[in-house]
RNA sequence: GGCCAGGUGGCGGAAUGGUAUACGCGGUAGUCUCAAAAACUACUAGUCGCAAGGCUGUGAGGGUUCGACUCCCUCCCUGGCCACCA
């Protein structure tokens, strides 16, 4: 037989599927639909490793369900607004949108090596005009609700890409694109009310009733924030906190430098120093004030009566107290909060302690006392071990010595009038009521999920469909005009002016309402926005109608399984859920949760062990390893590589180990018996065991202990005389989803392909209808039958005193017979070794698995 | 600082209460060959032993159990995410 040789079978049988338009979708008629689904890429323009680990590996699971009879959907497109496009456009010259539009052909091209079952046909790319009409349509819907709205903020700016990031795209406080600082700047943009759908963003115990990674959901629960605490007035401040039982200790009150009421507060004396500070607080970047290692803050002036002690408290400005995060005001409580307590030692402010750790009321009581001889306190995983005297973080004998600070837990109420000698938790609740029932506190939820702010100064993205009008205000573009379209002309680079006010015959319109004079918005969208619902428009891509027929959302909705990056638990999986409940709140969706399952896959390092990049040299190219390889071989080793959620390195000489493991696959052919030999009865146990892990361990996302397996079997196949046509066959359907070409160019071989023509279907003439059914991803997954996995003879371990001693061949139908197994045990001379002269105290029985003598 | 995930041969990993190291890589030896490559065969956790066989071994220490990589407790280390969340 000649050669096995990737680049000659592969390209042919990749046109021969596209000919015969095997994998295409009717998404009207379909049985057993099946939505597979993998993120969608940026256009960047090169295909590289990880994009071919994200979307050829699942690949595999679509193609053994399809063999299973279910019709898979597997859409791909490309998520292909953004600042990329419109930073390479400006150093190349070239136009954003030609530049991304070109970037998805070659992407396409690069794709179809794969050998995967896309189905193009119904593909999505969110910078045309057709997609991105849907984005405003949706905004516009959520406006009428009051769930976008305009609002003014102090947000991240970047000042290189001119635009305004969320949270998430500020890392260490560096654009996430271009890795410059992010300053705070006061922006008036627009928002979504995602915090309005906090609760049922939230999960429950039960994951919503879907199989979401365990990871991904407390992530976005501590991402959301919740926490219950109360609003606590003093005086003309209210100040939020979950502690209201330390507010005994409260000796002060910190209040944001944004905060609205600042000015109030600021005596004439002081009011040179607080200006001073207010100017270096601007001064600093998000980043520099959150490296800050020593908390600086300024007296006011004023002092506020503690509501439940009467004392006269000061009120201090520091930066540690965020206005973004509860009222902007705190209580400080420096025996109970760390960051309390390090400004209260900076800046000489008391320090009252009015919580001591349970069991340790025989401790000195430190009320009052100055700083450096305060309560003293680590904290071990829950147990708490006082120890009187001061500490500095100084290591002694590799083991850090506490450090003086602030009790932080839960224990004995001290110093708090009528509520000493209570819990903390039961003064928590005494001291909540109290405070309601005379009006000087309510207790609220706070979350740390801000509204989601999208208004993007730039230009390659969807325009906010609003019109300002001098007489109307701002008016929505009304539904009928839709798509506001993007300008191709315009001047897209950073000059402080938004790109889309650079084409005035764009940006000047008729006002909606009077028809007079007015001007669009000239904003874009966050593209997180185009990500948060591509999912529903790949299941009807051209009605320009509606966002999607509601007939094909309840035929394919919600997703059976969801591939993605553990990147995007934060950012798109959130807002997506988010966009989801609100389609569902206005009648266009019917689900509340749009994936059954969420995988999260892992990432591919370099061979280095470090993250691939160009610098680094450690790149490794999908098409190049195509070349080397082929297409099967690359499938294979990134399904083999490891557990599909870790990140793994790449390895240059394992590609060789799975390479060289289809070329004995090819070479087996060569011992298929040319007349038809039975079966043994261990060659039954064998294929029917691999059928059943190869299929169990696919629908439990185990890619690589499935190829195990194979490889298992092909090694008992090899050991053998000859192999059968049915070993053969099966063993084909079954690589079939991992290495589709080479599977398909083996079936058909004419020794496969006949067997299956004559002995299934007609010996005399093939039907029209067999002569479609050609390919081996036309047939169907083969199925294993319990009756086989059962051995005439049980491999039984005899153990002495749980020390493997023997192992013994038993024949099955004495296998559950304690006393013939222990007979035929203690007749073994290894095992009567050590129990001769021995008393045995027991013996443990596990049936068809080991006899244990206890002696 | 908080939360999460991990720690198993020379390496990637397998085994979730019952033969630890499946499968693959790498390595050693052999077959074939004028030779090399490829392919094939055997071996490949450590240690003692000529062998039969024994002992040790899944980050460290303890516990539960007839039996622990697996469950519980304490600790150490690595990676990831979040982080002045009041």
């Amino acid at each position: 037989m000649k050669k096995y040789i990737p680049h000659d079978i592969e390209p042919k049988w990749q046109q021969k599927w596209q000919k015969d338009a095997l994998y295409s979708v009717d998404l009207d008629k379909s049985k057993n639909p099946y939505y597979l689904l993998v993120e969608f890429t940026y256009p960047s323009g090169d295909l590289h490793i990880g994009h071919w680990f994200a979307f050829a590996v699942p690949d595999i699971l679509g193609r053994m369900k399809r063999m299973q009879g279910f019709t898979v959907f597997y859409p791909n497109g490309f998520d292909a607004f953004g600042l990329p496009a419109e930073n390479a456009a400006i150093q190349r010259g070239i136009h954003p949108r030609d530049w991304t539009l070109s970037n998805i052909e070659n992407m396409k091209k690069q794709f179809s090596l794969m050998g995967t079952i896309h189905d193009w046909g119904n593909s999505v790319i969110t910078c045309l005009s057709n997609y991105y009409k849907w984005n405003q349509w949706i905004f516009l819907k959520m406006l009428e609700k009051g769930l976008a709205y305009k609002g003014k903020t102090l947000s991240n700016w970047c000042q290189h890409c001119q635009t305004v990031l969320a949270n998430e795209n500020v890392e260490a406080g560096n654009c996430w694109r271009c890795h410059n600082p992010v300053v705070q700047k006061e922006v008036e943009q627009w928002f979504l009310k995602i915090t309005d759908y906090v609760q049922r963003l939230l999960w429950g115990e039960g994951g919503n009733g879907v199989d979401w990674p365990k990871a991904l959901m407390e992530g976005q629960n501590n991402w959301i924030g919740k926490s219950q605490g109360q609003v606590i007035k003093f005086d003309g401040i209210e100040v939020f906190t979950t502690r209201q039982d330390t507010i005994f200790g409260a000796t002060f009150i910190v209040i944001s430098p944004e905060h609205p009421l600042l000015s109030k507060f600021v005596t004439f004396e002081n009011k040179e120093n607080v200006q001073k500070y207010l100017k270096s607080v601007q001064k600093k970047s998000e980043l520099e004030r959150k490296e800050e290692k020593v908390k600086s803050g300024v007296f006011t002036g004023s002092f506020v009566s503690n509501p439940l002690t009467g004392e006269q408290i000061p009120i201090w400005i520091a930066d540690y107290v965020l206005m973004g995060y509860g009222t902007g005001a705190i209580m400080g409580v420096p025996a109970h909060d760390a960051r309390d307590f390090e400004f209260a030692k900076k800046y000489d402010l008391p320090i009252k302690t009015v919580i001591q750790p349970a069991g340790h009321t025989d401790s000195p009581s430190p009320a009052n006392q100055v700083p450096d001889q305060a309560y003293v306190l680590t904290k071990s995983k829950g147990k708490v071990l006082p120890k009187a005297g001061s500490y500095d973080l100084t290591k002694s004998k590799g083991k850090v010595l506490p450090k003086a600070g602030s009790y932080e837990g839960e224990g004995v109420m001290v110093n708090s009038g009528e509520y000493d000698g209570m819990s903390s938790n039961e003064a928590r609740e005494k001291i909540s009521n109290y405070l309601e029932e005379h009006h000087l506190g309510q207790r609220k939820v706070n979350y740390h999920l801000h509204d989601w702010s999208i208004s993007r100064q730039r230009y390659w993205g969807t325009p906010i469909p609003i019109i300002y009008c001098e007489k109307c205000g701002s008016v929505p573009v009304p539904e009928k005009d839709l798509p506001v379209e993007l300008p191709y002309e315009v001047d897209y680079h950073p000059t402080g002016k938004p790109p889309l006010a650079t084409n005035e015959a764009w940006l000047n319109v008729k006002c909606p309402r009077c028809l007079g004079s007015a001007k669009r918005d000239t904003e874009t969208m966050d593209t997180f926005v185009d990500s948060s619902w591509y999912f529903l428009r790949y299941l009807d891509n051209k009605n320009d109608q509606e966002i999607v027929s509601s007939k094909r959302l309840r035929t394919w909705m919600p997703i059976d399984i969801y591939f993605g990056g553990a990147e995007h638990t934060l950012g798109h999986t959130l807002y997506s859920r988010f966009f989801v409940k609100f389609l569902k709140d206005i009648g266009v969706v019917d689900f509340e949760e749009y994936a059954k399952k969420r995988v999260n896959h892992g990432v591919i390092l370099g061979s280095d062990g470090s993250r691939m990049s160009k610098s680094r040299g450690n790149v490794v190219n999908p098409d190049e390893q195509v070349r080397q390889f082929g297409a099967d071989a690359v499938r294979l080793y990134l399904a083999f590589i490891g557990p599909y959620d870790i990140v793994s390195p790449w390895n240059p000489s394992a590609i060789n180990g799975v390479y060289h493991f289809l070329q004995r696959v090819w070479s087996l052919y060569d011992k298929i018996a040319s007349i038809g030999n039975k079966l043994s009865s261990e060659d039954l146990r064998i294929m029917h065991k691999t059928i059943k892990k190869v299929t169990e361990d696919l629908e439990d996302i185990k890619f690589n202990t499935a190829v195990a397996v194979l490889m298992e079997w092909l090694n008992y196949l090899s050991r053998k005389e000859n192999v059968t046509r049915e070993e053969y066959k099966t063993y084909l359907l079954l690589l079939a989803p991992f290495a589709p070409h080479i599977t398909e160019e083996l079936w058909s071989f004419d020794k496969v392909y006949t067997e299956r023509t004559c002995g299934e279907c007609s010996r005399t003439s093939r039907s029209a209808q067999d002569q479609q059914i050609w390919s081996i991803h036309q047939q169907s997954w083969p199925i294993f039958d319990k009756q086989y996995l059962e051995e005439a003879e049980v491999a039984v371990i005899v153990q002495v005193n749980g020390r493997l001693r023997d192992i013994l061949m038993i024949q099955k139908d004495i296998l559950n017979d304690k006393e013939a197994v222990e007979k035929l045990a203690r007749a073994s001379q290894k095992v009567a070794k050590y129990l001769d002269g021995q008393t045995v105290k027991k013996v443990i029985h596990v049936s068809g698995k080991l006899i244990n003598f206890v002696v």
